[in-house]
DNA sequence: GATTGGTTTAGGCGATCGCCCAATCCAGGT
DNA sequence: ACCTGGATTGGGCGATCGCCTAAACCAATC
């Protein structure tokens, strides 16, 4: 087999049980016997299990990364640029749910921050310069960071508690119509937000409240 | 020392360490270390770690029960009561901050989703009705268990992102300053989605996408 | 003061963890 | 045919896991 098989393989396996069971739950055996390797490769192709969810991330987030840019040069009208733009992240969710659990998981831990903040501050950072040129003078309570953050949280929170939702409505949240039906309401969510923040007085913005709170040490994994 | 003294200490315990470390990377040895008990006491009075999660997450439930019942009958303008509600429930989180922590990263493994449906299903009933109520006409983008869904994400995510969010803006997200902006926000965004809930014409609601997918297996965990 | 029953203790059992090691395999270069 | 170096293998090391056991503790009861 070929090395990169080798690594393709594992990276499936690991992708797969990492969503399922946790990093924590989720042994190297278990790895290995999935993707049908030897335990001892894991370690020789990717040093560790740590460096194993790293690979797994960058690799997602490279892949979002692309899904997201081209979706914002979908459409030359910034109203529709947003809901394009977040389509294609509930798209992207759809396609990779593994991917949704390992990110709650590992940022609920506060593990792994500095990585999801390095590849999200530059989207981050993009989208506050385009909101703020579609909306100069959006009110303190329309500020682009509660918008965006409640845009991602309606987008996200759809595919973790999508188990959740499923008994509570007895209903497969993960079919076409159901995804579908989704989009259109995170389509008009968007929409009214925008009209909102465009429409309204340019009040005093945000009294900007306090600094950051502790020195960000990061949180260690147990054992390392 | 009292046996509940030691029982409160033990959950008292568990709860900063599930909340930072997560159910699996928290051993009984620490919990026992870190309440200052003897580690066979933690399954003499609980069982098991399992069950010392359960009872854990029992408290947390009866307590942010008793929040939003509270909030529910503040007041007696339904306008009012969405909001207020949402407060109480972000106000609760912000009290709990390990609730929200461990809460997301058991959904994410799909475990102790009976728990948490068979504690939300009464108020996600309750809201429906009453949304029903409200706006017995609402378009299919509009639909109370899109609203609730999204309402919920905006709600959660702040506090679940926390840290990201700290480090993406440079500012304290748990201070009261921005608790309050946060309150704020989303105080104007359920308004608005209620007034846009009333406001629309009564179209054909949703046309029921497909039953649930799998027949419930919940997922057990590693080693039970 | 002896007894009782709930509570606490130190110690350890069997299982399993991530990771490492020496040996082996094997395709490609000479 | 020989050599080389990456890829792969089985085996195992030390540490740690959840949980259990037997003994000790201690206030309340008679």
């Amino acid at each position: 087999m070929r090395p990169d098989e080798t690594r393709a393989k594992i990276l499936a396996a690991t992708d797969h049980l990492f969503g399922e069971l946790g990093f924590d739950a989720t042994t190297t055996r278990d790895i290995a016997s999935r993707s049908g390797v030897n335990k001892a490769l894991i370690h020789y192709h990717f040093g560790s299990k740590e460096e194993l969810l790293g690979e797994l991330l960058d690799d997602y987030y490279r892949r979002l990364t692309i899904a997201l840019v081209g979706a914002m040069a979908r459409s030359a009208l910034l109203e529709d640029q947003a809901a394009d733009v977040a389509d294609a992240y509930g798209e992207f969710l759809a396609e990779n749910r593994t991917f949704c659990s390992i990110v709650q998981r590992e940022v609920a831990s506060g593990r792994h921050v500095e990585r999801l903040v390095s590849r999200t501050l530059p989207s981050f950072r993009a989208a506050a310069e385009w909101l703020a040129r579609l909306a100069p003078g959006a009110p303190g309570d329309l500020e682009l960071a509660q918008v965006l953050t409640s845009v991602y949280g309606m987008i996200v929170t759809y595919f973790t508690y999508g188990r959740v939702l499923e008994a509570l409505t007895g209903q497969d949240p993960f079919c076409p119509a159901a995804l579908d039906a989704r989009k259109r309401h995170i389509r008009r969510v968007v929409a009214l937000l925008i009209r909102e923040m465009v429409a309204a007085p340019a009040s005093g913005g945000g009294e900007s409240p306090c600094p950051r709170s502790t020195p960000g040490t990061p949180r260690k994994r147990r054992g390392s």
